[in-house]
DNA sequence: CTGAAAGCGCTTACAG
DNA sequence: CTGAAAGCGCTTACAG
C-alpha cells in the first residue's frame, strides 16, 4: 500500500500542517524547528512515504523528465546517443520519455507535443529537417532545447554535432592519393541529415574528382535490393577506372559488403570500399574495411550535460560543441599497396 | 500559447460548463445534443486546444505511459527490443518512459519506483534477477506486466523469450558432430540472462562432451582484457584436441574475433568459433562464422502487443510466447570439410 | 441533455 | 517557525 500514503496522511500522523510536510519535501528548513523536521522524517521513513510526482507536476509545471526525440533505436547510432543521454539524465533525477520519428517530420511535431503535453522540462531533439523554426518556438515557451548530430544554420542554442564535412573530406582525399578516380556515396534515405552529408559528399567529389552531384549521390534505403542495384550500376559505369563506394551507416555498409562477397569482387581491386561504421565489425571483414567512427555515447552524454546545466542555471542551452570523429584507412581503400 | 488553453477557456467560450467539455473529451457523446458536440468541436479546433494530460493523470490514475526497463541500449538487443515496444506503444496512443538498470537490481527497483510515480500503466520488463516477488508485487497493485527475453519459473502471467536452451543445444550437437572435443563458452556478466544460459550450456556440454560447468564457463566483461585471457586460456589448454568457443553476443563475438585474427589464430582449424549475432556481420568474416540470431525487434513487438491486449481488456497480461531463434552454420565450425 | 461541486495530491502566496 | 486556503486542470458522482 506504500503508493497510496499522500501529504495529508503524513500531516496528520506527524500533527502537523501540509504546508510544513511540503516544505520539509522542498528542503526548506529554514523555517523549521530540528524537531519538527526530525519527526517528519521518521514518520516518512515509517510510511515510506513518497510524493506523487503528477500532482506535484500539476502545480509546479516541473516533471522531472526530459524529451527526447531520435530518428530510430533500430540501429546503433541512434541507440548509443540515447543510452548516453539516459545515464546523464537518471545520474542527475531526470527521467526521459523517448519517442521515434522514424525521420517523419509529423510525427516530429506529434512527438514534441506529446512531450510539451508531459511537462517535459527540456528536449534533446536529433532533428529530422533542416528547419529550426519548430524548435525555436519551443525554446520561446522557455523550455531548453538541444540539437544532437547536426548542426542546423540560425541554431543560436546549445547543439553537439560530428565534423562529418571534414571527415568525408579527408577520407575522399585518401581515395584520391590511393589513386582512386571515381567514388560514389550510397545514401540512406531514412537517414538524420541525409542532404547534409550528401552536400559534403558531393561538394568534396566535385573538388577531388570533378564530379557532379548526380554522379556521385545514390539514395538507397534499409533494403537489400536498393542497394545491390546501386552496386551493380556503379561496377558497370566508368569502365576502365579505379572506383570507390562509401556507405553512409553501418548498416548500408554491411549490405554493400555482403553483396560485393556475393558477387565475389575483388576488394579494392575491382572496387574500393569504405563506409561509417559505429560499432567496429568492418575491421575484421576482408581485407579490412576503411571506415569513419563517430563517438555516439558521447554525443548523448554531452547533450545531456548541457541540458542539465541549463536547467540548473534557469537558462536556454548554449554552445556548439564539435565533436571529433576517426579515421580509419585499411586494405578495402589501399589501392597503391598492391 | 496554445499551450495555455484549459478546459475552463472552452467551456466559457462554447458556453457550456466544464463537464460537458470533459464529456466531449472522453467521447460520452450519448448525453450531448448534436448542436452542443458540433460547438464544441469547432471551438477546440479554433483554440487548439490540447487537454492537458497531467492533470488527466491526477485524477484518473491513466497517465497514457508504459515503463520500460531494459538492461541497456547500449546493444543492439535492447535497442531493438525497445524500437519494438515503441512502435507498438505509439501507434495505440500510448508513450514509452524507458530506464536502463545496467544490469544492477537496486537501479531496476529505483526504476519501477519512478514509473509506479509517474503513474504508469503497465510495464514491460527484461529483468534482471531470477526472483519473481517484486514483479508479482507490481501486479497484485493491478499494474500490468509482460516480462521480456526471459521466462521465469512460477511467473503466471505475459511473457516473451526465444528458446535459448534449444539453439544452445542445436550449436552444441553441431559442434560435436563437427568433431570438436572441448567447448566453452564466454559469458558477459552484464548479460540479461547469464545464470540462466551458463545453466543451458553446462548442461549441454556436461552431456555431450562431458564437461564440468568449471570447465565449459567462463565469465567475462564488456571489455577486450578478459576476452582475450579467456582465449589466451583455451588455447593453452587440452593440447591436442579440437576446442570450439562460443560467445554469449554480438559484442563478446566481436571482440573474440578481433583478437584471434590479431593472433592469426586459423578458424576453424585451431580453434572453432560462434556465436550470438543480432546484426549479421559474422557471416562476413573470414570464413564464415556460425551464428545464432534471435529476433529482437519482433520480441519487443509482441511483448508490447500483450501489453495493449492487457490494457484493453483490463486484466493481467497473459501467456507466455516462445520465439525461435535461427541457426547458421557456416565455415568457422566446419571442422570435416576441411 | 446539462451543470455545480467536490476532489485527485501537491505547492505557494499570505497571514500570523 | 507554522498553517489555512486557494488553486494547478482535469473527472465524476450527484442532482436536476
Amino acid at each position: 500500500m506504500a503508493g497510496r500514503v499522500t501529504i495529508s496522511d503524513i500531516a496528520k500522523a506527524a500533527g502537523v500542517s501540509k504546508t510544513t510536510i511540503s516544505r520539509y519535501l522542498n528542503g526548506n528548513y529554514g523555517y523549521m524547528s530540528a524537531e519538527t523536521r526530525a519527526r517528519i522524517e521518521e514518520i516518512i521513513k515509517k510510511y515510506n512515504y513518497v510524493p506523487n510526482s503528477i500532482a506535484r507536476t500539476l502545480k509546479s509545471k516541473k516533471s522531472g523528465m526530459i524529451g527526447v526525440i531520435v530518428n530510430t533505436l533500430r540501429y546503433q547510432v541512434g541507440a548509443q546517443t540515447v543510452t548516453g543521454i539516459n545515464d546523464i539524465c537518471t545520474k542527475n533525477g531526470y527521467g526521459t520519455i523517448v519517442h521515434c520519428t522514424n525521420g517523419d517530420r509529423r510525427a516530429e511535431e506529434t512527438a514534441v507535443q506529446l512531450c510539451l503535453n508531459q511537462q517535459v522540462e527540456g528536449f534533446i531533439i536529433i532533428p529530422c529537417e533542416n528547419s529550426v523554426a519548430p524548435y525555436l518556438e519551443i525554446c520561446e515557451r522557455g523550455i531548453p532545447v538541444v540539437i544532437c548530430t547536426r548542426r542546423l544554420d540560425d541554431w543560436p542554442y546549445g547543439c553537439v554535432y560530428v565534423r562529418h564535412d571534414e571527415l568525408i573530406q579527408k577520407m575522399l582525399l585518401h581515395l584520391k592519393e590511393q589513386g582512386f578516380e571515381k567514388v560514389r556515396f550510397l545514401l540512406d534515405v531514412h537517414d538524420f541529415h541525409k542532404e547534409a552529408m550528401a552536400g559534403f559528399f558531393s561538394a568534396a567529389s566535385a573538388e577531388l574528382f570533378g564530379m557532379s552531384r548526380e554522379e556521385s549521390i545514390r539514395w538507397v534505403g534499409r533494403e537489400s535490393p536498393a542497394v545491390c542495384e546501386a552496386l551493380d550500376a556503379l561496377l558497370h559505369e566508368y569502365p576502365g577506372q579505379s572506383k570507390a563506394v562509401m556507405a553512409v551507416n553501418t548498416h548500408t555498409l554491411f549490405l554493400t559488403l555482403r553483396e560485393l562477397e556475393r558477387r565475389r569482387i575483388r576488394i579494392p581491386h575491382e572496387l574500393g570500399v569504405c563506409g561509417y561504421d559505429v560499432i567496429g565489425w568492418s575491421e575484421l571483414v576482408y581485407p579490412g574495411i576503411s571506415a569513419i567512427r563517430q563517438p555516439m555515447d558521447r554525443m548523448g552524454i554531452i547533450a545531456a550535460e548541457k541540458m542539465m546545466e541549463s536547467l540548473r542555471e534557469q537558462r536556454p542551452t548554449q554552445g556548439a560543441c564539435a565533436l571529433e570523429g576517426s579515421l580509419f584507412f585499411r586494405n578495402s581503400t589501399n589501392l597503391k599497396a598492391l
